[in-house]
DNA sequence: CGGACATTTGACAAGCTTCAAGAGAAGTGG
DNA sequence: CCACTTCTCTTGAAGCTTGTCAAATGTCCG
């Protein structure tokens, strides 16, 4: 928070997608002219909302999708009684409200994590996609199918990995997509989450969270200071977690 | 597995898609005439394969695209010991293959729980889709979200809820889909599960499962015998997993 | 300086896992 | 047709991981 990092990109969208800071970073497919014209003129506002801002509320109906420019957001269901499951953690470049999209009331909340900026797209411009750029409409597809895939490591994570297990698949998980939107600074990434998401997001308790990350902090293993993140030893976290990522493909953006 | 249920749809997928059992369970949503056909065309072979077979191996590209017909399946992920979870289980219609489509290894393997029937759809033909039938691309995206809701339920369920809550939930869920589709019969359906599978995919043990099933079965919630299952008290495993579901949606099928 | 919030630590309880072993059902081969 | 193996279900006991309760410390901010 306090570090003195200049940003990867501006903080605000700019109005053309052309001059769009992310897709400057690689870590997304190129398109072509008409493809990157056609998502300008399906865009309807570009937002800016403060931490913790509901971007969708559970159980309501939506039907704005939207597009994560800067910030962190996360997706999460509660139980009535308060227990709450974060289902994945949301980064520029990624998709809100797909599952909205699809009518009925939304079955999860996305809130703001830190300070966001978004893109605003059209309502029915989902469907308006699909009938006019089909290659934008199989991206589509690859970006919900990808997003299973997360939620997919985070079940496995959640069901059958113990705290320590856990806590190092979140971090190492975490670090790699920073790094790879180019986020990553000497090593280090901005890392805004509380304990208290940690534990959400890996289904634990607030304080055996705290006394796990702690135990791998002791351990070297990393480093968590000022709101960032370092990985002292990415090796025995990977070991640890038993999580090798190969090259991480290409995403659509849209 | 013993009781002469006769089968809500033949046991093999008929040559022509008009002709498909599975349209006609009203659980479906309808199709014209031309998707159809094109659907027909897509298809390459209708296949079965016996119960333990392995559909899709674990960190294998594969780009066969299925539609499961009769019988069960599951999605799994598995750790180097040995340790499983079960992400998802899938049902008739379900679709199987939306991830390896995409290029790349497969994250996650997916068996076949019962003796199965399925078609199998022409290489590349995913893209075919998109290009050709935008709607069912479209339809297709919303299968992928589909699935994704039932994985962020199972994880909430392996996160947050306790073990006779984890158990309440899956046997609520998967009545229901089963329900769903025609395959309940005079309140009881096929369940095909062993213990095993409802530990790796609820996240415990084999002991702690069965010492929980064993006890709402006693306190009269349910009755599994003869593989069948059948809900006594469907208000209360409700009330325990917190599970209240609305009417479910019309899925799209290919 | 006071208040809200995040982190940290200790002690204890509880839920769940592991270990062990027996019973029943189903399939196989002599 | 029966012995044998294999698989699933069942139960008890012991132990460990994790959750709950409580309270102190630290940090940010008005």
């Amino acid at each position: 928070m306090s570090a003195p990092v200049p940003p990867a990109v501006p903080a605000f969208c700019p109005p053309a997608c052309r001059a769009c800071g992310l897709r400057r970073t690689r870590a997304f497919t190129p398109l072509e002219r008409a493809q990157l014209d056609f998502i300008e003129g399906a865009r309807a506002d570009a937002v800016a909302v403060p931490a913790g801002f509901a971007l969708v509320r559970e159980g309501q109906a939506s039907t704005r999708l939207l597009t994560l420019y800067t910030g962190w957001a996360f997706r999460y269901k509660t139980l009535s009684d308060g227990r709450r499951q974060i289902l994945n953690f949301l980064l520029p470049g990624d998709l809100i409200g797909l599952q909205q999209e699809f009518g009925g009331d939304s079955a999860h909340g996305v809130e703001a994590l830190t300070d966001c900026s978004l893109c605003v797209f059209h309502h029915d411009s989902l469907w308006a996609v699909f009938r006019a750029h089909p290659r934008l409409g199989y991206d589509v597809t690859w970006l919900a199918a990808h997003q299973e895939r997360h939620v997919d490591d985070n079940l496995l994570t959640a069901g059958r990995r113990n705290a320590t297990e856990r806590v190092a698949m979140l971090l190492l998980h975490l670090y790699r997509r920073l790094d790879r939107l180019g986020l990553a600074d000497q090593g280090s990434v901005a890392f805004p989450l509380t304990q208290q998401h940690i534990a959400d997001a890996l289904g634990l308790s607030l304080v055996h969270t705290n006394k796990t990350l702690r135990r791998l902090s002791l351990l070297g293993l990393h480093e968590l200071k000022d709101g960032r993140l370092r990985l002292l030893n990415p090796r025995a976290l990977e070991r640890i977690a038993e999580y090798y990522e190969l090259e991480p493909p290409l995403m659509p953006l849209l």
